[in-house]
DNA sequence: GTGATATTTGTAATCGATTACAAAATATAA
DNA sequence: TTATATTTTGTAATCGATTACAAATATCAC
């Protein structure tokens, strides 16, 4: 494996040469340059990075924290974040919290010791309570959660917005009497439940609220167990795709039809929900716009480290199908 | 930030003392030891990776090469690599290569560059053609796709056991005229065209195949095509989850219903396969299975690079459902 | 040609750990 | 007790780059 010095050797300069005309700094003869380049092509040099990172103590290397990233919404995040990283030329490292705030707190403490230049944090709600940017050593672009008043820089669907436009299209085709199963455990499900609340008070109605943990399986008993006690609402809202598979499959259990007997609706336009009979009708968000923005978001904060913290807000994208057809108000 | 000499200093002992405490060398006294961990937690300290790495020449990273981890066949293997690897205190560096053999080129130089104890790679067929392990500095376990005479760690499925099985089902439910559409570009595609051809021969059947790309959006308009030009067969196959996603697609477009009108079924047990209306009869991979076996193949190989080339071949589950239900042989 | 200034190049310090080797301390045998 | 073997500890070399600083060289005005 050839070495710095092998390649000044072989282009007959010194190593501090070399390591100019690799870096690309100005300041270098073009003798030299052409000289360094052909002995490091013949070489077949590589710089090695650990050395590259001991001195420069710069890593080109960002950390990715989601709570699964087999939940598509963060697999298409990953994407995202991945390609612009590279292209970028900087690595990614993954981890997986599954929600557990440990994890994270071993993930974070992961980051610091790989001394990456910067992080993309979905954060748990017991982090996001009192996150501050400035009890870390690296910059922390959040993304799909965040509270009105963190401040912190954050990727996130305006969500509030998005739940009140889903829970007035239920009304508007003939639904009031709908019911919302949200993820108390996390600030989207809050801030989707928020929406909805302000819709069914716009619209004079009474809401109701099943609060769930966002995992298809505990969202179908959940539901199932709903539909052991009658009267049923008219409509069900899932304030993310996973409670929205497990509501799904608990009608299939119970033998409620949609969307005659129940109309259903939710967040997450996954690659099923216009597939089944009838389609659902969810709020799509822009998933890859997300993780494209939020590393993009990082690049510049760790370029710039001082500038202002900032904020991109998407907005969620209503697709209408079958499953929330309109329907008369009085059958 | 603490290092290991105010460590040292701290405890009153040498850096060298430090060291041997904090990886756990034998040969050091107890009260050295208690002196050390005390300081070492007082002052917080974190070794510096980069100072280690360079030094100790290990990383204790590893990378994770596949096609695209939006696939839900390599989210789930990622999801399982990262599991292990961070359990054996290892990081994962994700990179996706999109069956394109100048990236996948590209990162297995990164993987180089980053001097990763080795590499979980899903080969695109040109690299696969003339693979050895020996090519490369670091060991490579290949997961999904290998040939039979490859002479490198592989977890894999029975690909032609898995189609042979698939095509024989169709067989014995009375759907004797049926056509595969394959991936052609992939080697996984290719086995399973193999297995079929071997049970449409075992059946004395003419096969018919159907070459496309592996992307939904090929496959759907593939098969939009061949759906222009009757007859039509009794059954269909796709050799991935993407091509099924594509076929179902293309069906619903010129409705031909199933199963009245054609059989579906395909590879990949992905979560719509079961929503949708009739559920489709798939071969079921154990992914994360394949994941895990593979990282655990990979750890082995690392702790000891001389065991002999090993080759893990999975299963596959025959889901039977209601897009291949039983019909008479003439109608 | 001289001196002042700007540019290019090289030498050596440095990043922060690990570890070979030597020295010191301790245990064991005679 | 002494000599020897063993264990513990410390000193200093090392990993392979980057970069501060000094030295050498080139450029320019007069």
């Amino acid at each position: 494996m050839a070495q710095i010095k092998d390649v000044a050797h072989q282009a007959g300069v010194s190593v501090a040469s070399v390591s100019r005309v690799l870096a690309g700094h100005a300041g270098v003869s073009e003798s030299i340059r052409q000289r360094v380049l052909a002995a490091a092509q013949a070489l077949d040099y590589r710089p090695d990075l650990a050395a590259r990172r001991l001195r420069s103590r710069r890593t080109d290397t960002i950390g990715l924290i989601v709570s699964d990233v087999r939940n598509p919404f963060f697999t298409e995040i990953s994407r995202a974040v991945e390609d612009v990283a590279y292209q970028n030329h900087f690595r990614v490292i993954l981890c997986n919290t599954d929600e557990n705030p440990e994890k994270e707190a071993f993930y974070l403490d992961l980051m610091r010791d790989e001394n990456v230049m910067g992080v993309i944090l979905s954060p748990t709600l017991a982090l996001l309570a009192d996150f501050r940017s400035a009890d870390y050593l690296f910059p922390i672009v959040l993304v799909d959660r965040c509270d009105r008043d963190t401040a912190a820089d954050a990727v996130v669907l305006d969500n509030v917005d998005a739940a009140y436009r889903l829970t007035t299209h239920l009304i508007e085709n003939g639904h009031p009497r709908n019911v919302l199963f949200y993820g108390a455990a996390s600030a989207t499900g809050c801030q989707r439940r928020e929406g909805y609340m302000a819709a069914m008070a716009a619209h004079g109605l009474e809401p109701q609220v099943e609060a769930v943990t966002a995992t298809v399986d505990h969202a179908r008993s959940a539901a199932h167990k709903f539909f052991c006690r009658p009267p049923h609402p008219e409509a069900l809202i899932a304030s993310n795709g996973l409670i929205l598979l497990g509501l799904l499959e608990a009608l299939r259990e119970v033998k409620i039809k949609v969307p005659e007997q129940i109309a259903l609706t939710g967040f997450d336009d996954l690659p099923w929900t216009r597939l089944v009979e009838p389609g659902i009708t969810v709020i799509a968000q822009p998933t890859y716009d997300i993780g494209q923005a939020a590393i993009e978001l990082l690049l510049q904060r760790i370029a710039q480290p001082a500038q202002a913290v900032r904020r991109v807000v998407l907005r969620g994208e209503l697709c209408e199908r079958d499953s929330s057809k309109k329907r008369n108000a009085r059958r």
